[in-house]
Order: C-alpha cells, then structure tokens, then sequence
DNA sequence: AGTGATTAGTCATATATTTGAGTATCACGG
DNA sequence: CCGTGATACTCAAATATATGACTAATCACT
C-alpha cells in the first residue's frame, strides 16, 4: 500500500495533475513504481479527502481545465512516517523473465525475438534516463551535484533506473545471443 | 495473469508439493516473480481443475502429506502458448526507492540505516545466487554448459537475478554514502 | 515436559490492480 | 471538414494480491 506513498514522492517536487501524474507514472516514476491512471484519479481523490494533498482547479482556455495537487503538511508528515517504516523487499514481475525460465520447452525463436525487443526497449530507456539525469545536473558534474545539489532524490532513483535498464539491455542481448548459438547448433 | 505461467515454469524441472513451491517462489523463483503461499495453493487448484497440472498425493510417516505436482501436456502448450504472447513491460515495485525518491524531504538517518540493510540482504541473495548457479552447471565451465547443457532457462534467470542483486547493492551502497556526505556536510 | 521452528496446508476477508468503456475539447495534417 | 491523437478525466466490474487467523503433526532443543 505504498503507491499513495509514490504518489506523494512524485509531488513533492511538482504541482502536477492527473494526468501529468500518470505521464510521469509512464517514465521516470515508473522507475520505481508501477500505476495507471485509473488508479492515479483514484488514489489522489483519497489522499483529497484525507488531507495529504490539495488541489486547485487550473482554467486552461486551449485545453480542458485541470486540477493540480500539491503536498500538504500532513502529507509530507505521512510520507516521513512512512519513510521511517521497514521497506518490504523489492520485487520484480517481468513475463518475460518466467518465458526465459520455460526457455528449454518453448521454442526458441519467439524467444529471441522478444529479447531483442526488450533490449530495444532498454535502449531508448537508458537513453532517456541518461538525458533525465544531465538535465537535473544542469553544468554541474555528477560528484558535485551529488554532493551539494539541493534535490539529489530524483536523480538517485534516477540512476537506479538508468543502471537496471543497462543490466536488462546486456542480459536480454547475452541471452539471446545464447540462445540464438543452440539453436543453430541443434539445427545441424 | 501470468501467475499460473510463473508456476507453470516453476514445476517444469521438478514435480513440487504447494508447500515446496511456496518456499522456491521465496528464493530463486522469486527472483522474476512474486507470490504469497495462499496464492500459489489457490492456483495450483485452479490449474489441477482446468488440467493443466495434475497432483498425486504422497504420504509421509514423518511429516504431513502432501501433494506434488507437475505439469500436462495441456499445461506445457499452455505455456508454450503464453511464450509466444507479447510480454508487458517488467515493472518493479520498491518501498525503498520511493523513500530515496523523497529523500530531501525525509531525513537521512533512516533511509541510510535502510540502504545499508538492504545491501546486506542483496549480498546475501548474490552468494545464494552464485552458489546454484554454480550448483546447476556443476564442473562445466559458465561456457560450456551454457552452450551445451541441458536445462539453461533457470540457469540464465538466475543469473539476470544475480545481476539485479549486484546492481542493487552497489547503488544502495553508493547512494548510502552520498547521503553520509551529505548530513556529515550539514551538521557543520 | 514444554517451547518454538518446520512441514503442509486451508479459509475468509479486505485491498489493490487491471480491464474496458465512456465523455468532452482542441490541434493538426491532409 | 474529417479523422487521429493529445489533453483531462470518470465509472463500473472483474481479477489479483495481501492480511490475518486457523489446523495439526513432528523435530530439536532446554
């Protein structure tokens, strides 16, 4: 029950909307955790209620009116109780790795195939992490801004997301370079 | 709902009790899939009831019975047909990285207290790790068994799970002393 | 002789998450 | 001037996951 958590997390540095929420859910955010919008609306409607955020409509003339939340004092509060409570352990769910498990009965060329994708997929991440991560530093080198920015926590989990983005690239490519070598060993 | 397929692929090297799959899905298994007890008793009934495994009872004198299960040849093409679907993207889930999210605004005393824990709970995952990789390729080199053996698929989850865990080391460890810097810098 | 851990589960309930279908406005390309 | 896609949401229902409480035997110890 930690996604009020993340929701919190994600504005603490922004007023953001709905739907930039579920944006930022889609890309950076979704680093460390995982939402649809559905659940967004939903969550930050209660987190409304409950008082850990407030919202102000915004009249927009180009485009439909948007409501922005923000963090209130017992929000911050919320999320300083909750930082303070042990962190179950992280898990991944990722179909790709139970199809790799299955790997010796399956059939190898979906497989590859998928791999390949996926290490595409990693690619473009680690790519738009990198220019994430350049962005929040501005000039600065990484050890400075490390050591005397004023928010390193975005670019922290940032950094987790850029490095697990390179392991799945390097995996899904080795992988599938193996892959690829038995089968063509097996068809002779 | 790839649940059923992570059991699937679980049960495809050993027929395993529900008891037994519960504690797989805490260790190695869980390194690509997450699931509590209740969940792994609750779908092996559903899939014994659509035949996609089959169960035998086998009595102990010592301990409980219980009942091992494997897959069907319904169960294998099952699988073999979810390996062909297009795989969503891995997502993770993690209390800790949405605490180092939040870190400007939480006090660093915990978070470091946490990240240091959880470094140790990954170098103990990696020596786990290590241990059956080096368990399943037996005498053979990394190389060879790869190119040559005959079950890789757990092998190359194992070791994506591995590189996760030194992945999530090096960073908790690394963001741990950055925050150290840090609040040493402060207090000043 | 009693306590706690391990094996081997079951049941009920609550919460979280996903799926699917809508609403409405505006901008842009052809 | 029509379709496509983006912005900005909402609602209902189904499914998946988590929480908590149980049973019952055996082992390893103190």
């Amino acid at each position: 029950m930690a996604l009020r958590h993340a929701v919190l997390a994600a504005l603490l540095d922004e007023e953001l909307s709905g739907y930039q929420l579920a944006k930022a859910f889609d890309m950076g955010v979704a680093n460390f955790w995982h939402a649809l919008p559905q659940q967004l609306y939903a969550e930050l409607a209660k987190l409304e209620k409950e008082g850990l955020v407030t919202g102000r409509e915004v009249v927009q003339d180009t485009r439909p009116n948007k409501r922005l939340f923000q963090v209130t004092e017992a929000g911050l509060a919320e999320l300083q109780r909750f930082a303070a409570t042990a962190n179950k352990p992280s898990f991944i769910r990722d179909d790709l790795l139970v199809k790799v498990q299955a790997a010796d009965h399956v059939g190898a060329g979906k497989l590859i195939a998928q791999l390949t994708e996926r290490a595409a997929f990693a690619d473009a991440k680690i790519e738009l992490f990198g220019g994430l991560l350049r962005q929040m530093r501005g000039d600065r080198s990484e050890e400075e801004f490390l050591r005397h920015g004023e928010r390193i926590g975005p670019y922290l989990t940032c950094q987790r997301g850029l490095a697990f983005e390179q392991g799945n690239r390097d995996w899904c490519r080795q992988t599938a370079a193996i892959l690829r070598e038995r089968t063509a060993h097996v068809r002779r």
